[in-house]
DNA sequence: ATAAATTATGAACACCGTGTTGACTTCTAA
DNA sequence: TTAGAAGTCAACACGGTGTTCATAATTTAT
């Protein structure tokens, strides 16, 4: 008596409707109305599953991060050992690939979220994600080269953070996104150059 | 009878009031009630002058983008003139040092409506404004020496703009801003950093 | 197969904020 | 001083929310 199949049901249609009218229209604009009349559900039955649209919205975000999270849990060892063998290499391509493959498996709900349209606390979430991991790869760089007395400590995580979102956000955002590996070379090629030079690529006329 | 002294005065009075709410709470959470609530004013009144609160929050929009363009307006025409004397340059600290003033000068409104708490479509016009100044620059710079084949083309652009969004969005949410003389001596430094160097500076412990 | 438990339905409800309207008062510019 | 513009106040319909309750439908366990 404790799992009844409607349960299950239900909740994933109304999380799959919900999931396509954000794809179309601000979440501010979506109601508890629109999202059981698409599903085709009693306005009341939402109130069973959901406290109300957020918590609809927050159990989507908890669980797309969960699967990354989890993705990424199974990759970290391997690229933990490769960070120590080799200290050029700073991200492993295994790691990206993985993440940007997971990411891509739920691009249509992921970039909606990212979309200006979608959640403004969603990005932050998936950037502490992002952060959490960065942290590790700091950790393992014992060699710091370089010495700078302009920019500030605060600003570099947080540059390094920013970039790596820009890439996501603008790559899912596109009308048709590369596929993963084609991203993971630009983010690896990327974090070669440096904006003075990024701007000095030929333009192709 | 044209203009009447009361007009500008509850407008302004609105209008500071709105701001004041924005600072704390997400404009979602603010409604007309609030604002008029505070600025101690019937609510009839405020449909006098807004038709909604979005229309309240683009004319703020509206009126702080415009006097940030001008500011630009102003000192663009010798930037010109110095990008074409010395190729090197690429962005002239004269013409960030002003755009910094600007937005410092706004700064509580500015940080306000680009934090999460705030308009996810200002950024967006933000963006815009930089991205046709930048495109000035863009037009300037003759000599595209370095090549690639594996960043494309569109992600370019995008980069160097979310690199300077991010920048000035950390500046400006954080406890403490500094002063925008500061900030421009970091765009100008960071511009030459590659990510991968930026990983590599020096920690203090 | 049937009973018990769980879930969904439908309708009603109070609540709150919105945007509008109309009669009235207050202010201010000429 | 006076016409006209701006603000006040109260009332209104509207729409969406979240809750409740009686009822129906479905599933699970026995």
């Amino acid at each position: 008596m404790k799992s009844d199949k409607r349960n299950q049901q239900t909740e994933q249609l109304l999380i799959a409707s919900f999931i396509d009218l954000i794809k179309e229209k601000n979440f501010n604009d979506i109601g508890v109305t629109d999202i059981t009349r698409l599903a085709g559900v009693n306005r009341g039955t939402f109130y069973i599953h959901f406290s109300d649209k957020f918590d609809l919205l927050h159990k989507i975000e908890r669980e797309l991060l969960e699967k990354l999270q989890e993705a990424l849990n199974s990759v970290i060892p391997t690229a933990i050992e490769q960070l120590k063998n080799d200290s050029f290499e700073i991200l492993p391509y295994k790691l990206v690939i993985k993440t940007l493959n997971q990411i891509y498996n739920d691009r249509d709900i992921v970039a909606a979220l990212l979309s200006s349209n979608g959640d403004p606390l969603f990005v932050n979430k998936l950037k502490d994600l992002f952060r959490k991991e960065i942290r590790v790869e700091f950790s393992q760089i014992k060699d710091s080269v370089f010495y700078d007395e302009v920019i500030p400590q605060d600003y570099i995580e947080e540059m390094i953070l920013n970039n790596l979102m820009s890439i996501v956000i603008h790559w899912l955002t596109k009308e048709h996104p590369e596929q993963p590996e084609e991203v993971a070379k630009i983010i690896l090629r990327y974090r070669e150059v440096s904006p003075d030079e990024l701007i000095r690529i030929k333009k192709e006329e």
